[in-house]
DNA sequence: GCCGTTTTCGGCCCGACTGTTTTCAGTCG
C-alpha cells in the first residue's frame, strides 16, 4: 500500500503552498490527500485501472503527480518546492500558534529551519523585533516549544473517555441546562487530540470561571466570553464553548466534525441557497434550523448521519441518497467471546468474569485462556485445559442468566500450525486463533499462516488479525483481500478486538471486510473483569467501519449463535 | 487545482480569539 506515502507527499505540498499564501490550490491538495489516505483500495490498483481521475478531488494535474510518485518514488514538483523552503515544516507547525505564514516569516527574516533555530532566536529576542511579532508572541513561542518538543502523541480513546466524562459531570453540577462531549471523542476516533465540550447555561461567567480554575487545569490558553481553552496537568487540551439552546444542534454538529464533513455540509447548504454555521441553518438572516442535529440534516435534505460515520468517507453521498447503513447498536451485543482469567494471564476468576458479564446484560461469554507455548502468559497445557472444561461445566450448573462457553486462545506457529491438538480442541465451544510470534516474517509467510489457521476446521475466530498496537507496533504486512476472501469462504470469523490500543481490525479494514462479505465478532480480550466494559470501544470501531448487526455474529441470541458456531 | 441540479468560468466554509494593530492578519478548530 503506497496510499500513506502518496497522501503524505500531497499534504506536504499543501503545507509548502500554504506558506506562500496559496489558498484554494492548497485546499485542493489537502482534499486529494484525504481521498488517497482513506481510500479502501490500493492506490496502485486504481492507477492500473486508469481510474485515478474518478476519485473525488483528483483531477488531471494531481493524478499525473500521483503517477509520478508511484513510478519514481518521488515527485519533481515537490522536490523543487522543498528546495525553496528547506525547513522542517511539520516540527515547526507543531508549535501551537505557529502557522504557515509565521513559519515563512521566520525563515525569510531569520533563517529558522527547525526547532533548535527557533529556540535560539526566541531566547536571543530576535523574534519580537519582526513585523507583527512582539514580546508576547515570542514568549508564547518559547512556552509552546517545550510542549512541541515532547511530541505529545494523540491519546487513546479508551484512556480519555473516562476523563472527558468526569469533566462533563463536574460541569453538569453547575447552573447549566446541557453539557455534551463533541469532537473526535463523540466520533469515537481511536485516538484523540483534545476534549471538546459544549454547554448551554444562563450563567456564562460562573461556568467559565469554574472551567478555567478546575483542579485538573495546568494552564489557561484562551479565555473568552463564549470560548475558553485550558491545558490539563496531563497535557490534554480541553475546549469549552457556550451556546444557546436554539443553536445547540448545529453547534453539536459543527464541533463533532470532522472538519472535512463540516466543509461538505456547508457546501450543500450553499447549494440550496442557505448558510450553515455553528449557530444554525440560515436563509438570509433567518434561522430555519439548528435546535437539534436531526433538524439540520432534515433541512438540508439529508438522512441523519451517526457521529461515528462523519469522516467524509462517502457518508455524505450515502445520506443524500438515503443509502446509509443501519449501524450495529451498542446495546445489541449479546456475548463476549474472548477473555482471560486467572487460569492464564488474567487477574480474575471465571466466576467473577461471568458475574460481570451477566451485569453487562450478556447472554453468553467464552473463557479463552492462553494455551501451549505462550509461557509468559502462563499458558495452559492440555491437562489444565481439560480441568478448566470441568470447572466451567460445574459453574454453568450454578449460574443463572449467563452461559459460559468453553474456549481457548491458541497460537498460530511460524508455519501456520496450532499449538494444541485436534483431540483437545474438538471438545471446546470456541477456538480463538492468534499470531503471537514471528511478527517480522514477510507478507507472504504471515498471510499463509493466517490462511492456514482459517482453513483449520477447529478454528472459529482469528483474533486481532493485523497485530497492530497503537503507538507501539505497526500492523503486519498482510494480503488482507486474500484473508477476507478465505474468511468468507471458510466461515471463520474475524475479530474486532476492543482493547484500547488494539482496535483490530480497525475501522477502515472493517469496512473492507464487511464489503467482502466477512462476518465479524467484537470481543474485549479482557484480562480483568473491569476490562469487559471496553466492549463499547470495539462496537464504536465497528460502527466507524459501517458494520450492521447482521455483520456481527455476537449480536445473535445464544441459540442462533451456537448454531452458527457449529 | 477541482468542479458543476444555476456554472466549462468563477467560485471554493466560517467564526472566536489573540496580539499587534489603529482596522486586521494569523491561527485554530
Amino acid at each position: 500500500m503506497k496510499n500513506t506515502k502518496v497522501a503524505a507527499i500531497l499534504n506536504r505540498i499543501a503545507d509548502l503552498l500554504e506558506m506562500d499564501g496559496v489558498d484554494f490550490r492548497t485546499k485542493a491538495y489537502r482534499r486529494a490527500a484525504h481521498t488517497v489516505e482513506f481510500l479502501s483500495q490500493d492506490i496502485e490498483d486504481v492507477r492500473d485501472e486508469g481510474k485515478l481521475e474518478e476519485l473525488p478531488g483528483i483531477g488531471k494535474s494531481i493524478s499525473r503527480k500521483i503517477e509520478e510518485i508511484l513510478d519514481t518514488g518521488t515527485l519533481q514538483y515537490y522536490e523543487n518546492l522543498k528546495k525553496e523552503f528547506p525547513l522542517d515544516f511539520e516540527a515547526l507547525a507543531a508549535v501551537e500558534g505557529l502557522g504557515p505564514r509565521t513559519i515563512k516569516l521566520l525563515y525569510n527574516k531569520l533563517g529558522i529551519k527547525n526547532l533548535q533555530d527557533l529556540e535560539r532566536a526566541a531566547k536571543r529576542h530576535k523574534i519580537r523585533r519582526l513585523p507583527g511579532m512582539g514580546y508576547k508572541k515570542e514568549h508564547q513561542i518559547l512556552e509552546n516549544l517545550k510542549i512541541a518538543k515532547k511530541g505529545t502523541d494523540r491519546i487513546l480513546l479508551g484512556q480519555i473517555l473516562p476523563l472527558a466524562e468526569d469533566i462533563k459531570e463536574e460541569i453538569e453540577k453547575l447552573d447549566v441546562s446541557r453539557v455534551e462531549i463533541a469532537g473526535s471523542i463523540r466520533r469515537m476516533q481511536e485516538t484523540i487530540g483534545d476534549i471538546d465540550l459544549l454547554v448551554v447555561t444562563d450563567k456564562p461567567k460562573q461556568v467559565m470561571d469554574y472551567f478555567t480554575s478546575m483542579n485538573l487545569v495546568d494552564d489557561v490558553i484562551t479565555r473568552g466570553s463564549l470560548k475558553s481553552s485550558v491545558r490539563l496537568k496531563n497535557g490534554v487540551q480541553v475546549d469549552l464553548r457556550l451556546f444557546k439552546e436554539s443553536s445547540f444542534g448545529s453547534a453539536l454538529l459543527y464541533f463533532t466534525g470532522s472538519k472535512e464533513t463540516n466543509v461538505m455540509m456547508r457546501r450543500i447548504a450553499i447549494r440550496k441557497g442557505m448558510k450553515l454555521n455553528e449557530y444554525g441553518v440560515y436563509r438570509g438572516e433567518k434561522q430555519v434550523a439548528g435546535k437539534t442535529e436531526e433538524e439540520v440534516f432534515r433541512k438540508l435534505g439529508m438522512q441523519y448521519i451517526e457521529p461515528e460515520l462523519r469522516e467524509n468517507r462517502g457518508e455524505i453521498e450515502a445520506s443524500i441518497n438515503d443509502e446509509l447503513p443501519e449501524l450495529v447498536k451498542y446495546s445489541e451485543i449479546h456475548g463476549d467471546l474472548q477473555m482471560h482469567t486467572n487460569w492464564s494471564d488474567g487477574s480474575d476468576s471465571i466466576l467473577k468474569m461471568a458475574q460481570t458479564a451477566d451485569k453487562l446484560g450478556y447472554e453468553y461469554m467464552a473463557v479463552t485462556d492462553h494455551t501451549g507455548r505462550l509461557k509468559i502468559a502462563n499458558a495452559m497445557a492440555e491437562d489444565r485445559i481439560k480441568k478448566q472444561i470441568k470447572e466451567i461445566n460445574r459453574l454453568n450448573q450454578e449460574l443463572d442468566g449467563i452461559t459460559v462457553l468453553r474456549g481457548v486462545e491458541v497460537n498460530v506457529d511460524s508455519r501456520g500450525k496450532l499449538d494444541v491438538a485436534h483431540d483437545v480442541l474438538k471438545n471446546l465451544d470456541v477456538v480463538v486463533a492468534a499470531v503471537h510470534s514471528g511478527f517480522r516474517q514477510d507478507r507472504e509467510k504471515l498471510t499463509a499462516r493466517i490462511l492456514s489457521a482459517m482453513e483449520n476446521e477447529d478454528v472459529n475466530i482469528i483474533a486481532h488479525p493485523t497485530g497492530r498496537k497503537i503507538h507501539y507496533r505497526r500492523a503486519y504486512e498482510l494480503d488482507l483481500e486474500g484473508i477476507f476472501e478465505t474468511s468468507r469462504d471458510t466461515g471463520t470469523f474475524l475479530e474486532v478486538n476492543s482493547q484500547p490500543n488494539r482496535l483490530d481490525l480497525k475501522d477502515t479494514n472493517i469496512r473492507r471486510a464487511v464489503y467482502a462479505g466477512c462476518k465479524l465478532m467484537i470481543n474485549t480480550d479482557a484480562h480483568s473483569a473491569n476490562q469487559l466494559s471496553n466492549m463499547k470501544l470495539g462496537v464504536a470501531t465497528a460502527r466507524r467501519g459501517w458494520a450492521e448487526s447482521k455483520d456481527i455474529i455476537n449480536t445473535l441470541p445464544l441459540k442462533k449463535f451456537e448454531k452458527v458456531l457449529n
